[in-house]
DNA sequence: TAAGTTTTGTTGTTTTTGCAACAAATAGGG
DNA sequence: CCCTATTTGTTGCAAAAACAACAAAACTTA
């Protein structure tokens, strides 16, 4: 199984050997697969008795909501968990879908094992717990940042408080995000074209600059 | 300490014994304070050397952003942590206050005592790593939700999304929700006037029906 | 490179929201 | 019970966003 050595780049595993890793997915129950662009991981609403692993690509998290319209949530990359907190809060359904945002490599584990000690005390098992608390923690504080974004009046106002945060992650003016034009409306919940007005405005006005998914701060808001 | 009746009335010691509690509130270097309606708990971009639990009352999780507006991003009752996310995820400041929303009492903790394994090793103290972690994924959670109501377009859409989840929490169609109109339009992050026009309009359609803080929701839309 | 598909930008119309100012209702305290 | 402060509802106006429809550009791939 060359998927090993995929499994073997993620941070997660930094100090595990091909045996601690190859014990751990028979421990948990380990299962592969990979998918394409736009292919449903798993389903909104599906019975939540495994814990993904994004192993390779990118997928979004996303919610459909009654009248059928699609807002992403959370992009995840390598690394990301996708139903820890379901399998830590005693959730027993996803109440969004995971979707693969590129050709993708993604592992599952059974959620009651991933929760629970381990039996056969292995040694990475301890540091894979507090990674993933770790792991849980940073979403939590991610999805802080997004309602941070979202509570913005305005598209301005949201599209600004998205590029500067992007940008003190990045530690610089000039950095990629991880959405294209009609991923970041949806990210930012606002019509796509009412979206690009407002970025023609802006880059115009130059405060921003942006090209494909680079983008450019120029004229940054002082602070009150 | 009369106040450690106020502990032992939380889930979160319901297993421990008075001696448990207090040999914990030593462990952890605890420190107890009460706080008025309004009163700043803790400041926005302060240190996050501490961990807050919410012992009695109510407070809000505010971030104020750059041009003074304030959001409610969450409410916090009895039971529930602040800043337990950055001590995980090694952060060291917090990126939002924590406002006491009426009359509270809270304690607070040491973060590096809170997060690593406990010396002596105290029956209670894994249970309550356990439920901590079961608490920060019910929280990642809620700030799903909210950031799907945010994500709804428009008003009437983003309430409503709000009251079907408050229903469905409450398993009713009547249901008390912890805001009163100010704070639901900085929760929902809009006008509060418009939101007193949608909320007027919802309740002449005969959707919803509400008083004070209670509300119905009398027409479910349907799913599609 | 030509054809088809996806993404992005543009524009005009309609609807909604923000904003400001004010009035009515409610709650709280002496 | 009255006075005051807070909360809630209302209205008109200006601004912004949603929506729809289309055009241009960019990316695929045969």
């Amino acid at each position: 199984m060359e998927n090993l050595k995929d499994l073997k780049k993620l941070a997660l595993f930094k100090g595990c050997s091909d045996q601690d890793i190859a014990r751990m997915k028979n421990c948990f129950k380990a299962e592969i697969a990979s998918f394409e662009k736009g292919e449903v991981i798993i389903n909104q609403s599906s019975k939540a008795n495994r814990v993904y692993l994004i192993v390779k690509g990118e997928a979004n998290v996303e919610h459909e909501d009654m009248f059928g319209n699609i807002a992403i949530i959370l992009n995840l990359k390598a690394g990301d968990f996708f139903g820890l907190e379901e399998a830590y809060a005693d959730k027993n359904t996803y109440k969004d879908a995971l979707v693969s945002a590129e050709k993708s490599i993604v592992a599952s584990f059974d959620r009651q094992k991933i929760i629970s000690p381990c039996s056969n005390n292995c040694l990475c098992h301890q540091i894979l717990a507090k990674d993933m608390m770790k792991m849980i923690s940073a979403r939590s504080l991610a999805l802080t940042d997004k309602i941070k974004h979202l509570s913005q009046r305005g598209i301005k106002d949201k599209v600004l408080s998205y590029l500067e945060t992007q940008s003190r992650i990045a530690g610089a003016s000039y950095f990629d995000i991880p959405f294209n034009k009609t991923e970041l409306a949806n990210y930012l919940a606002v019509e796509r074209s009412a979206l690009s007005t407002v970025l023609g405005k802006l880059k115009k006005e130059g405060t921003i600059d942006f090209d494909k998914k680079r983008y450019h701060i120029k004229i940054k808001k002082e602070e009150d």
